[in-house]
DNA sequence: CTCCAACTGTGAGATTTCTCATACTTACTG
DNA sequence: CAGTAAGTATGAGAAATCTCACAGTTGGAG
């Protein structure tokens, strides 16, 4: 994580991404500029953040560590979107880690100066509830998903939200984290949909979709 | 739902609630007393509530219905707490469903006369946020330890979370729905734990907990 | 007191998912 | 360019979980 001082630069995100309209008070003075390379961890578990950040380029992943060490991972960020405002709001709690996926930008203020000032500041305060409430919503779907439904509904779900231009290219091994199944088992469903028709393979990693119409049929549910 | 208009009766619960904490402004004229009989619904997935309600006597649960028409059982609440703050916050959403287990006395606010008012009043923001932050954090922590880890486990701990004086008497139907698996399965893992002597059946539906220290081995994941 | 819906309980067979073992390929590091 | 870690790929057998079918029990509602 290395803090860029490109002072122009930063002004141009900050206005670019609306940064100040989610705060009551100027906070421009206090606001950091920071690249993070791919897979560096933005919030670690282990260690209390030192900044609220804003995710403005790039992609992130958060992750959960159970009990026994198991890894899971819960969840995509995509700018813009805040991270660490869970810390922020609760600094009792034990952090989870966020891992950029590629290269990342973040705005960040640093809690420790900010902290007080930002609990108290209603525009704030509301952006930060619609965004929890937003997430809360998303993750109980997501949940209840998981638990009510084969992979084979999931996946198709997944292909069809992250595929582009009709090609899916997603890694099996952060797919198979995601969706909480074994690797196995992922592509054992993925040559499922092969020998079905609704997928092809196209040079080494990467999947062309043959049968939207059903994709989308097995994805909602409708299992043949 | 039937409102309650004892005065008396209401002032004292927001006292002992310090349910007035939670705000900047004097809400006591604004707020009423609500009695729900067991099983109705406090939230209706299917229409905007009319209420932000703070629940000070018994249990209710939050459903979810996904799409294809599956029903499952997502969290308890517990008083004090709020339900309807999703749907305060963010009204476009679709609200879930919210029932009551047992008989349940709220407080509750008329969402179209203080929405305006509580949204930029930031000690009930703050409250809220905090609120949605734990919640989020409990969701995820129970969503990853459901993906990752074998019913034994989830049920090992569930009944070391629901005993009461080393009686575990929880509804089969219940719990096999808020631990995601088939009624059967439920069934069967009880009776594996029967057999390995952790459990004991005690008159129609209620366990004795034989042998908690293993239990407690396998709620942690040290599975035999 | 009777009846009905909801809950409890069990068997059998099918499906989903996991673990482990084993190769091959790719991408990066020195 | 050799070496290595990570990703891809597949088989076989086991474990977890589901569906369906069927019966007995229980706790109210009338």
């Amino acid at each position: 994580m290395e803090e860029i001082f490109n002072l122009a630069e930063k002004q141009r995100l900050i206005d670019q991404n609306h940064f100040e309209d989610l705060f009551t008070t100027d906070i421009r003075p206090l606001t950091k500029l920071f690249r993070m390379p791919a897979n560096s961890f933005i919030i670690k578990s282990t260690s209390q953040p030192q900044y609220l950040f804003y995710l403005i380029k790039g992609r992130a992943k958060l992750y959960d560590v159970t009990a026994n060490g198991k890894t899971m991972l819960i969840d995509f960020f995509t700018p813009p979107c805040f991270i660490g405002e869970m810390e922020l709001i609760d600094p009792t709690g034990d952090p989870f880690s966020v891992q950029a996926i590629g290269d990342c930008l973040c705005l960040a203020l640093p809690i420790h100066r900010i902290q007080k000032q930002l609990l108290v500041d209603p525009i704030f305060l509301k952006h930060i509830c619609l965004y929890l409430a937003h997430k809360n919503t998303r993750n109980i779907r997501v949940a209840s998903k998981n638990q009510t439904s084969t992979l084979s509904e999931r996946l198709a779900a997944f292909i069809l939200m992250t595929e582009h231009n009709g090609v899916y290219k997603e890694k099996h091994t952060e797919v198979s984290e995601f969706l909480g199944v074994s690797y196995r088992h992922l592509l054992y469903v993925l040559r499922e949909f092969m020998d079905a028709g609704l997928l092809s393979k196209q040079g080494h990693r990467s999947y062309l979709i043959q049968d939207r119409q059903e994709l989308e049929r097995i994805a909602e549910g409708n299992q043949s």
